[in-house]
DNA sequence: ATTTTAATACCGTCTGCCGGTATGTATAAT
DNA sequence: ATTATACATACCGGCAGACGGTATTAAAAT
C-alpha cells in the first residue's frame, strides 16, 4: 500500500479494526493475520512500524475506549459550582448516559473470552480512575461536608467497583430484573456511607441500556 | 516412562506441576512443553490423553484450587446450630485463617500476568460461590431475622466481590495500611446492610496475611 | 488356565500458525 | 541530495495440538 502522508490515519485505521476485532473474538483470539486481513493491504510491517507489539495495540485500544470517559470525569470533577455529592451524582447521571455506552453495547463485546481486556480495564479502573476522578471529587465532599469517610481512597476504588464492574452487562450478565437489583443494592450501599444520589430516572435509563444489550447479543 | 496402574495418580501429577507452574510464571507463559519438562518422564502425548486442551487444565486446577474452599463453605452453610449472621461471621474468619491461603501466598502468584486465571476465579465467585454457598446464609438470615435485605442474590455477590476480589492482595496490591483501611470500609459496608460481623482478630489475621504476602513477593 | 479382544496409558514426531524480527524499498520531508 | 519515515517481504523460533503408533492392563471367551 502507498505511504501515508498522515501516519496517524494509518494508526487510528489499525486501531479501528483490532478494536472491532478484540470486541467481536476477544483479543487472545484475534491474530495479528486477522488484522492484517482487515486492514485493506496494510501489511505486517505497517502494524510493527506503529506498534512495537500485539500487547501495545491492546494498551491503546483500552486507551481510546477510555479516553473519552475520563474527560468527561475531568470536566465534572473541575467543575466550581457543585459540591461532592453533587458532583458523584452527576457522574453517575452521565455515565448511564453517555451515547458511546449505545455503540459499545451495539457491539456487544464477549468479555468472557475477553479476560486481558477486561483485566486492563480492572486495572485501569483501580488504578487510574479512583484516584484521579473519584477520589478528589470525594476529599471535596469531605471538606465541603456532604461526604462523610476518614477512607476515601478504599471508597473510591470500591464505589466504581460496584458501579463500573459489577453493574457492566458486559462482564457480568444480568437479566433486567437484575440490573434492577444491583441498582437497588448499590443505592443501598451508597446510602449507607451517606451517599443518597439515586434517582429513579437513573433507574429507568438503566434498565434500557440492559434491555439493549441483551436485545443485541441475543 | 512405565504406564501407572492409577492413572489419577498421573493426572494429579500433571495438575500438581501446571498448578505450580501457572502460579509462578502465570498461564499464558507456561508452555505445554514446560510442564512436560517438570513431570519427570512423562510426555506430550500423556497430557494430551488426560486433557483435551491446555485451557482444559487450567479449568481443572482452578477447580481443584476452589474444591477446599467450597467445601469449607459448604459445612458452615449446612451447620444447624448458627444463624445466618454467625455463619457469615465464620465464613470471614475461617476464609482469612484457613492454612492453605499461606501457601498460596507463599508461592506469591501474579495475577497480573493471569488474567485467565483471575477471570476464571471471578466468574466462579459469581456464579458458583455466590448463589450456592452465600445466599442460601442470607436467605436464613432473613428468615431467621439475624439479616435484613430485600435482594439478597445481589447483596451475596457484592459482598464476595468487595471480600474475595477486592481485598484479596494477590490481585490488588495493597500495603498493610492499605489493607488494614479496605477492612474498615468493608466493615463500615457491611454495617450498612445490617451486618455488623467484623471484629479486631480477624483485622489482626488479615494485617498479617497481606505482610507475608508482600515479603515473598519481594 | 490360557488365549483373545479390546480398552487404556503413554510415546514422539509432525504440522500449521502465531508473534515478532531483519532487511529492503519507496516516498515524503528537509 | 540526503535523511527520515512509512511501509513491504521474507523469514525465524516457539507454540498448541494432531496423530500414528506401542506397550500394558483388564475383561471376555475358550
Amino acid at each position: 500500500m502507498a505511504r501515508n502522508k498522515q501516519p496517524e490515519e494509518t494508526v487510528n485505521l489499525i486501531l479501528d479494526v483490532s478494536f472491532r476485532l478484540f470486541m467481536e473474538k476477544g483479543y487472545e483470539h484475534t491474530s495479528i493475520q486477522d488484522i492484517i486481513d482487515h486492514l485493506g493491504g496494510l501489511s505486517k510491517g505497517a502494524i510493527y512500524h506503529h506498534f512495537k507489539s500485539k500487547e501495545d495495540i491492546l494498551v491503546a485500544v483500552t486507551d481510546r475506549m477510555t479516553a473519552e470517559s475520563n474527560q468527561m470525569l475531568a470536566e465534572i470533577r473541575d467543575r466550581a459550582d457543585l459540591d461532592g455529592k453533587e458532583k458523584l451524582k452527576r457522574i453517575f447521571k452521565d455515565s448511564i448516559n453517555r451515547p458511546v455506552q449505545n455503540d459499545i453495547f451495539t457491539i456487544a463485546p464477549d468479555f468472557h473470552s475477553n479476560s486481558k481486556l477486561l483485566f486492563s480495564l480492572l486495572h485501569d479502573t483501580i488504578e487510574n480512575v479512583a484516584p484521579n476522578y473519584i477520589l478528589p471529587i470525594l476529599r471535596q465532599g469531605i471538606a465541603d461536608g456532604s461526604i462523610e469517610t476518614d477512607y476515601p481512597e478504599q471508597l473510591a476504588e470500591l464505589i466504581l467497583l460496584a458501579a463500573n464492574v459489577w453493574m457492566n452487562p458486559m462482564i457480568f450478565d444480568s437479566s433486567e430484573e437484575e440490573s434492577f437489583r444491583k441498582f437497588m443494592i448499590l443505592g443501598q450501599m451508597l446510602k449507607g456511607f451517606g451517599l443518597d444520589i439515586m434517582d429513579s430516572e437513573m433507574l429507568e435509563r438503566l434498565t434500557e441500556l440492559t434491555a439493549i444489550y441483551r436485545k443485541n447479543k441475543g
